[in-house]
DNA sequence: CCACGCAAGTTGTACAGCCAACTGGCAGCG
DNA sequence: CGCTGCCAGTTGGCTGTACAACTTGCGTGG
């Protein structure tokens, strides 16, 4: 279950894209209990089994629990980011109404890989790598400071971009390299001298930094970034349970959760 | 799927156990590939829908990829945190072989909850709540300040606990109020007055702050709390896929994903 | 009035089977 | 040598069935 070789076409996809769009709309409330599996399998017309595959997609977004012997209840009603939204800055900053911007600092094309791009990107001893540095910014006020690494196939692909293509990722999926998994970390660092200048902040101020690599569905790595952004311009949300999360990136100092 | 009112002794979950331990144990390596679905099935002596089962479950938790046409591959060997360690800090600080403290500052029990403590709660006009704040500390040294509001019914069994009691969570959980599901945010904030003299820092200082708002298993909110890290302490890690994902708290600075 | 237990309703777990869609390698052909 | 097409292997998607475990409300009995 959960993704992968996902179809879009999928029956349980769009049964529980129909759900999802009922609960966020409000049809059940927040705290309203969900029709019977039994139910729901017969007004769409498909097997229990098809239910509930498309009740455990919503369960993982973390908008309906589930509990056996009892029907399933809404925990949220708001609107669950997709996964391309958390990877790609411009289709984040689209989706919140904001413009996106993007300037390129600095490409290293066919660099030696150190030791630490090697293990994080799965490479050989003698591998080569494309380093790029670009400030992100929204509505032209720059916010973020982004320093990817790609293995040297990507970063072919990367360099042959137009130098005003705002969102690579977008470009990356258009041409096959396709995102598929990520790990992320989020922490506080203090600003370099680079990340000074590039940002409009003095060296030591904090900034919320999120490492992240990212695979494809052959679980090869292809990207591994650090982005450090100006403090209340971004939190990071995530829905946990006994077996599954979401994270989502956010605009700042959002007042509920 | 996924979980809820999960049995643990279900098969299905056995096999996910064992499975999870060879990958960590690098049985399949990092990049390798697991036995086929119907092999697994044999060797386990289960349906190929049970292992289907538990692959899901490690597919949630990162650890193997998902492709139609080719075998699982190994994405991660590490260990998965549980959502137990992610919900107490107690748990969390054993876990990573600290000896964690807790000093409660003040306990306001019984108090009229605000407007935003009954949005947050999902209370009603009258509810009263019970406010605590405490200094969390690793091996001695203060780290986090934590600041929590429960509804009357959980805090009436919290201000029963222990003065000494270390984690609140593991308490009310032995006493039948269980965590199902959390929603985390995580963003910098600034330490006011009192944050800079629990933590021994200067006000203005940069922390890092995890909100979350825990539910039962029913989905009823029972802890809405306000997390502030001192610098360098934690960070927080996340895998997404297009359609799960996991959050996990990990000791400051990782070097690795 | 309260406590207990029963019964209906609901979700969890597991099995079996079938076909579709996709991957990767191999054979054959140009 | 390179390209194409095919085929075996593998996972995704869907159905149907059966039973177990749990929750909730109702009704009975004390």
């Amino acid at each position: 279950m959960v993704d992968g070789g996902a179809r879009p076409g999928a029956l349980y996809r769009k049964v529980a894209a129909d759900l999802g769009r009922e609960i966020t709309e409000g049809a059940y409330g927040s705290g309203g209990r969900l029709p019977a599996e039994g139910e729901l399998a017969e007004r769409y017309g498909v097997s229990r089994g098809t239910v509930r595959q498309a009740l455990s997609v919503l369960r993982a977004d973390g908008l309906i629990t589930s509990r056996r012997g009892t029907r399933r209840v809404v925990l949220r009603t708001s609107q669950v980011q997709s996964f391309g939204e958390l990877l790609s800055f411009t289709r984040w900053a689209r989706s919140i109404g904001e413009e996106p911007g993007s300037r390129i600092v600095r490409v290293e094309n066919e660099e030696r890989a150190t030791a630490a791009e090697r293990e994080q990107l799965r490479l050989a001893e003698d591998a080569r790598v494309c380093r790029m540095v670009r400030v992100r910014s929204l509505s032209g006020r720059p916010v973020m400071v982004e320093r990817t690494v790609y293995p040297e196939a990507v970063g072919a692909l990367v360099a042959g971009l137009d130098e005003g293509a705002v969102s690579h990722t977008v470009r990356l999926e258009e041409q096959g390299v396709l995102f598929a998994d990520a790990q992320h970390t989020v922490d506080l660092v203090r600003a370099d001298e680079e990340d000074a200048e590039l940002l409009g902040c003095r060296p030591g101020d904090p900034l919320l930094r999120e490492r992240r690599r990212s695979t494809d569905p052959a679980g090869a790595p292809i990207e591994w970034s650090e982005d450090r952004y100006l403090p209340g311009t971004v939190a990071f949300t995530v829905h946990s349970s006994a077996a599954a999360g979401t994270l989502a990136r956010r605009p700042g100092m959002p007042p509920s959760g």
